[in-house]
DNA sequence: TAAAATTAAACAAACGTTTGATTAAAATAA
DNA sequence: TTATTTTAATCAAACGTTTGTTTAATTTTA
């Protein structure tokens, strides 16, 4: 598919929905929800996209394209030990997780519905290259005698993925056992960040190393 | 609340109610679905429930009601170490995972919306509830010496639940990057099991403890 | 017979989508 | 240049369905 450029109002209807679709998910959106929010007339959203449907896997497809993570150059990178790269690798991830939330609250909830939509097979797609980009990396590691052997990729994937998709969810919830309701939320981003990055850090490196 | 008993169409509507909601979500599954699928007429649904959303609540809570951790008997057994005990409360936690999917994916998607609604509060405090337990493990284990200090509580929880969450959500993921995509579902589940199991418990013991 | 359970039918509201008219700019013909 | 045709964008209104819920009549149970 070619590299489709939007204009203002597609991109309007694009955010929007985005935003909505993270908040209330895809059944709980109307496209008159959309419309209204992002200042146009209903008909325009089948107008430019054909359908709500097609809308939200165009919105999926313009936003995966920009989240191929940059593991091929830091692969190459001669100056720094595999452990250190993974730690790069890990603090991307955690960055595009907690700026880009309403798109992975998408995610998340669409993971959840298995039937074989078209955008089951996006989020299945999007999957399989951050697995290989991490794969690529492990096992480079693992040739250097830097890693473990024996280590299982897929699960650690489940664990970085899930840990990140949990606290993203349950914000609420962590403010409340944190006792830090009224932080405000660019401190509390701030804050989820560091935690996220430190802990999967600290959690890769016992699996991955042998060092404690 | 008093601990209602239910008829048996009154659970034939929750149950067919509890496998819809996990597949479709609450706004994808609408009551006719449910009516049709359990055999009774539509507005035995509003007769019985009041509406849609109370029956959603009323489901959750009989669910979660079943689903209090075990924890209790498990802290005062002299027997066995504070890590044997972490390690029979994650068996305890992945059996039920895996066991309730349809509830699970539930507790997922409905996490996702943040809005106040009656299920937001009863999660929120299944989740509080869940914390309060493996705290007291965790506390238990590090009187002893058994365990290191300065360990992250709710990072742990939010890696245990959350690595559970994404190989529940994404299983036909799973069967492809393992080409097992032909297992059938018995075995299949006893492999994420095991997975779950084996990967959880050496998470744990590398982070509580000090040996790797 | 009185109460509870069950039904088909009806309800208004909301849903995604299509329509036909209107506008204004761009392209073509004179 | 003018005049004419074509094109794309925009809109209010209407389309037919589906939504959750209620009603009123009927059957079953006690």
């Amino acid at each position: 598919m070619v590299s489709m450029e939007y204009n203002e109002k597609q991109l309007a209807i694009m955010d929007t929905a985005e935003r909505l679709f993270g908040e209330n998910g895809f059944s709980g959106t109307s496209v008159r929800d959309i419309a209204q929010e992002a200042g146009v007339n209903v008909a325009m959203i089948s107008y430019y996209f054909g359908s709500k449907e097609k809308l939200m896997e165009m919105l999926f497809e313009q936003k995966s394209n920009k989240l191929t993570l940059m593991v091929e150059n830091l692969i190459q990178d001669e100056n720094v030990n595999y452990l250190q790269k993974v730690y790069v690798l890990i603090d991307d991830y955690v960055d595009r997780f907690v700026s880009q939330q309403a798109f992975h609250k998408i995610m998340i909830r669409e993971q959840v519905t298995e039937s074989g939509t078209g955008l089951a097979n996006q989020i299945l797609a999007l999957k399989k290259r951050n697995l290989a980009s991490i794969k690529k990396l492990i096992v480079g590691g693992q040739k250097t005698g830097e890693f473990k052997k024996n280590i299982d990729i897929v699960m650690m994937m489940a664990t970085l993925v899930g840990t990140m998709s949990q606290m993203i969810t349950s914000q609420c919830y962590y403010r409340e056992v944190s006792n830090i309701e009224n932080m405000d939320d660019e401190e509390f981003d701030k804050l989820i960040r560091k935690k996220l990055s430190t802990h999967l850090k600290h959690l890769f490196k016992v699996v991955l190393t042998n060092e404690a």
